[in-house]
RNA sequence: GGCUGGGUGGCAGAGUGGUUAUGCAGCGGACUGCAACUCCGUCUACGCCGGUUCGAUUCCGACCCCAGCCUCCA
């Protein structure tokens, strides 16, 4: 067996992953705050992770996978005020558009999706511990982590407290002892969502919901803590601080994973910046498979510029191995969920063992597609198609019966119009009228349909 | 300014001290009534300058350029 490496941020290289508890993995990801429909570059962190979900089960017994859901936040509250209506309602509204983006994009549900409001109990209880423990103070209302009583501030970022400083753009308040101190607990007014607190009427900061939601969910100390590269800093050092603070543990996450960023027209796609392509715009022009492909073709670390060439080379690849599925059909159903790591072809299990390479991976699948077009025999060909569909299964793709990935007829001209030409179309080639053949022909692919004429007969794809 | 990461063929994107990535697109051929699908073959590469080496896209150094983070952000 493959051991898997993983790049870690905290020593800044590939290194063996090796879990605390091998009975039992835990993997935390940031999920999405819930103002507004997501993009797609909020769609890279769970498809990747959930790929890693997938490789990890297959090779450890037990896996406890938590991505949270923050639904609770001043873009919310902005959001939610500008509707007149309450935060949970607008929070759910976007949970729920989500939970459906996710599944487009083929993403597992994780074991857990805790949710910030649901846990203010245990927030209050962590700042309450902090304070205790000369980490935090309260002041004004607020609470704050008071940086400098952490010696190890810094250390997932890489930077000094002096390059911080040199940055700059902290906010100077007056009721901060530091200027790095960021806020655990901040009042709320009445118009604002708030909860009782030692400290008055008030709401969770950001980066305390994480902390003491892995601390409920997954224990004191976890094994991988996933999220995009822009959560490095401040959200994840800061979260690192107070966990370890409160927790009393010289550690906290063993593996932190950091996806790259999708970049649209040399920039980074971000809603501030306002190049963003929401998930739910991308999916009425191309499949949720599509998405996934694209987000797979490069590497989880490096950036990835999204573009309509992306999407349409993706969907051309994609279209290739579902092309030799449909060409050799065979044997398919495997329980995938039960399979062990070795039951995986190598060169596919080696590349995502590689710090989950899955350009690499996918590379392998055409491989095993290649073969499988040129394999004669059934057993040969059943052999292939268990490979490639296992393969497909870890990726998050290739889960749909080939001949319905051609042909699903959602919309456009339904299916039985377009056997009626292909009958009109096979009589006229049959007595050489290829002028009403070709017409015909023509005609459906005017309408996206294009024809394919096997040795078993005319077959149709929709395009 | 500080800290990260990166510059590979028309495009996307792996990888390697000397041997085919892979996919898309292009070109030639086979198949086909013609196409499509498929198969066979094939052309465009490793930012720039030095160094190490028998040999560097791959290692080292300088330089140029790009992106991310340092503020909300996946």
């Amino acid at each position: 067996m493959s051991d898997l490496y993983l790049h870690n941020t905290l020593s800044g290289k590939k290194e063996k992953f090796v879990p605390l508890n091998p009975d039992l993995v835990t993997v935390y990801v940031c999920g999405p705050t819930v103002y507004n429909y997501v993009h797609i570059g909020n769609g890279r962190p769970a498809v990747v992770f959930d790929v890693l979900v997938n490789l990890l089960r297959s090779i450890y017994p037990r896996v406890h996978y938590a991505r949270n859901v923050t639904d609770i936040d001043d873009k919310i509250n902005a959001a939610a005020l500008a509707n007149n209506e309450p935060i949970s309602v607008l929070a759910d509204r976007f949970t729920q558009a989500y939970e459906d983006d996710m599944q487009a994009l083929g993403v597992a549900p994780p074991d857990v999706a805790p949710r910030a409001t649901h846990h203010i109990e245990p927030i209050i209880e962590m700042i309450d511990e902090l304070i205790e423990k000369g980490h935090a103070y309260a002041n004004e209302g607020h609470v704050l982590f008071h940086v400098p009583s952490d010696p190890d501030y810094g250390t997932l970022a890489r930077r000094t407290l002096e390059d911080m400083i040199d940055g700059a753009r902290v906010e100077v308040a007056p009721y901060k002892r530091d200027p790095k101190d960021f806020v655990l607990w901040k009042p709320s007014t009445a118009e604002q969502p708030g909860w009782e607190s030692p400290w008055g009427t008030g709401r969770p900061g950001w980066h305390i919901e994480c902390s003491a939601m892995i601390r409920k969910h997954l224990g004191r100390v976890i094994d991988i803590h996933g999220g995009g590269s822009d959560l490095t800093f401040p959200h994840h050092e800061n979260e690192a601080a107070q966990s370890r603070c409160a927790n009393g543990t010289s550690e906290y996450v063993r593996y932190w994973l950091h996806n790259g960023m999708l970049t649209l027209g040399s920039e980074k796609m971000s809603k501030s910046v306002g190049n963003v392509r929401t998930i739910r715009d991308l999916a009425e022009q191309y499949s949720g498979e599509t998405l996934r492909y694209a987000l797979l073709s490069g590497q989880y670390r490096s950036q990835l510029a999204w573009s309509e060439d992306l999407l349409n080379q993706a969907k051309a690849s994609l279209d290739r191995l579902y092309q030799a599925l449909r060409d050799k059909p065979g044997k398919s159903q495997d329980n995938f969920t039960k399979l062990r790591v070795a039951e995986f072809p190598d060169a596919f299990i080696q590349a995502l063992c590689d710090d989950l390479n899955t350009p690499q991976a996918l590379a392998a699948l055409h491989e095993i597609a290649a073969n499988l077009q040129k394999a004669q025999d059934q057993s040969e060909i059943d052999n292939y198609r268990a490979q490639l569909l296992r393969s497909g299964w870890m990726l998050g793709i290739l889960s749909v019966d080939a001949e319905t990935y051609f042909t699903r007829t959602d919309e456009g001209l339904p299916s039985q119009e377009i056997e009626r030409l292909i009958e009109q179309r096979d009589a006229a080639r049959e007595s050489k009228d290829y002028a009403t053949a070709d017409n015909i022909r023509a005609q459906l692919d005017a309408a996206g349909i294009e024809l394919e004429d096997t040795r078993e007969g005319t077959r149709w794809r929709r395009t």
